[in-house]
DNA sequence: CAAACATTATTGAATGTTCAACTGAACGAG
DNA sequence: CTCGTTCAGTTGAACATTCAATAATGTTTG
């Protein structure tokens, strides 16, 4: 049982890992300062649009931190931020006690639709239009697979923080209906 | 002078930009969790290895700051943090007595040693290895070209809190020594 | 030279995130 | 029915990050 070599990175690799850890990095940020002239943050814009997505604007909790990737303790703390903002609020869950819904609000909805077009044009802006079809075409390929794999690891619920965010149960949402960015 | 139409995105738009947030949000999560169990987190990790390429394992804060997408504030933080840990120590710069160098110690690279293999089986596991010669290439050059848009914008000092982390002066750090990953 | 300005780095308070412990409700086996 | 387990969500403390203010040195300019 010999320690396998390490496969290190080719110069290529390198490069292309610093490139992505680049954009890691630095793409949120500018995101984000591009939001916070709408008060929101990025979390926030994704929860906004989630909830505008769903039927009657609500999602359960759980579900809604799986759709998020956020882990239940920080959706909990996030969603107290935003009810006190008054974009969401909590209703509780008649078929299941211990279940909480998260609903958006008129003001949630109306916050949501004012961002919206500023935050598509920073995203094209920063990204989307800096790209060739091709290279889009080849990014979603890639991605739709890493996202995959990344959404599968963990099914031994090796890591404590990660359980409660698989998709476990989740009724597959309605494929199709996923905009992120824009509301409707 | 009308408000310009929105741009909205288009299906494919709209899947590769969920697929690229997913990668944003969950990939960073997972190599995180990886490195853990070096005691390290992603930030760590970045310093360890820019200290470890350059001349003398010691870098200006600033230069630091910028290599590293941080902020310089969070730099200094994190600074206390590691030169508690022990990872590395400051010095203070000769030729500028306002400045300091950030410098690696011997427990420093001796850790990033233990915890490089690791962690590039971790990036290749949940990302290299997953993508085609051709999605590489193709995200390779993209991401080189959002990268390089990243950095320029911003030069209008629009942003205080990255105004700090710009390219600026940099002496162009000799291409060819990037690795991001092994220590060398 | 001195005044004004720019740059390097640090600090503390406010804010956000993580982690582990906890409550209460649902479920399954005996 | 009830015991033990799992599940949904919350909480508070520890930790990390951001933001604005500050100190100290360097640079420019009249």
């Amino acid at each position: 049982m010999n320690e396998p070599e390490t496969r290190w990175l080719s110069d290529e690799e390198q490069q292309m890992w610093r490139a992505s850890l680049g954009v890691l990095n630095l793409l949120p940020l500018y995101l984000e300062r591009d939001l916070q002239q709408h008060g929101l943050t990025m979390h926030d814009y994704e929860i906004l649009v989630r909830l505008s997505e769903a039927p009657e604007r609500r999602i359960r909790l759980t579900e809604l931190a799986g759709l998020s990737h956020q882990s239940k303790s920080r959706l909990s703390h996030q969603m107290t931020r935003m009810e006190n903002a008054g974009l969401v609020v909590r209703e509780s869950c008649d078929s299941d006690r211990r279940g909480q819904w998260a609903v958006l609000t008129d003001a949630g909805w109306d916050r949501l639709v004012k961002a919206a077009p500023d935050h598509v044009e920073s995203v094209r802006r920063h990204y989307l239009d800096l790209l060739t079809d091709e290279q889009k075409r080849a990014i979603l390929e890639a991605f739709a697979d890493v996202v995959e794999h990344l959404r599968g690891v963990d099914n031994g619920a090796t890591c404590p923080s990660l359980a409660g965010e698989r998709a476990g149960a989740r009724p597959k949402p309605r494929p199709g209906t996923a905009e992120a960015v824009a509301p409707r």
